[in-house]
DNA sequence: ACAAGGAAAGGTCAAAGATAGTCAAAAGCA
DNA sequence: TGCTTTTGACTATCTTTGACCTTTCCTTGT
């Protein structure tokens, strides 16, 4: 008997196949259609459709609520993708951070705007907590800008 | 099912752009168009319609009454001081600072990309941190790309 | 003229409704 | 036994509605 999150898992791809590496979705609908609770889907969420696996999650609450799901086109080589999963770790301080960015300017990925504003964001004076946390919020916020330049390439 | 609020949010921008930047309505016509209680305009009002999303709004009662809805013509750099110097406090929300974001979105000073850099930056997964000192956090982060982006101006 | 009262707006706020998120316990399985 | 899956109680957020309040304008009686 296949799990139930092996089912759901493969009908959202298949939908996400259909529909361009896009989708939204609404989650108690799609608990209903399975006949399973709510928060199933966000464990098959969580445990398949990862940003290291290649998805990218946004969702919104309140009437009208939804959640999209975009399959990132993300190559095995692709250098952002690289810096999210394997070179930025739990924590990192603002020199490494500074140098990443520097790095994806000089490679064009980004703009001197776009990397001015990502050196603003993980400066320590704008992070201004214990140090005992900042360098993994700070890792966190660079990881979150990274992700967004990743999912950018899938807009339009 | 695509939100109310939206709609009328999506109306009233349009209407914006064809009469150069200013609006008068009457609340109770414009709910009765859309078949909503009167003060569901309030409602769209306050959340899309804000001073830091570079609206302001006048209005009149009684007889003869009516709401004023304002697009703020002010020249970009100083728009963006004002967010900086007024707006954004020693703290804000992670919701405030999305419709901050957009407001910025829809007067093209930043671009899509952008945006979406910056709402990673801000958002409360990636400011992963007691509650307490979040919303401080934000407020810095926040000012430090807009402050960024004010320098950008000068450097041409 | 003028005060009083009613009509015609718009404003506020809290409750109800509609979604999604989190977390830990229970259940299932290898 | 130890990991994965399933469930449900509780929480967080956003939208919609309605009851009640305030302001302004207009009419009417004196």
């Amino acid at each position: 008997m296949a799990r139930l999150s092996d089912t759901i898992e493969e009908f959202l791809k298949l939908l996400l196949k259909e529909s361009e590496g896009q989708l939204e979705i609404q989650r108690n609908e799609l608990a209903n259609y399975f006949e399973c609770a709510p928060s199933q889907i966000n464990y098959v969420l969580a445990t398949r459709f990862s940003l290291e696996q290649g998805y990218y999650i946004e969702s919104r609450r309140g009437g009208g609520g939804y959640i999209r799901i975009v399959h990132l086109d993300i190559e095995d080589d692709d250098y952002i993708y690289r810096l999210i999963t394997e070179q930025i770790g739990v924590k990192i301080s603002q020199g490494e951070s500074e140098n990443i960015i520097t790095g994806l300017l000089e490679r064009e990925i980004i703009t001197p705007r776009e990397a001015s504003i990502m050196k603003a964001a993980i400066d320590d004076k704008s992070i201004a907590i214990p140090a005992s946390l900042r360098d993994n919020v700070r890792a966190s916020i660079l990881k979150g800008m990274l992700t967004a330049i990743l999912a950018s390439y899938e807009e339009s």
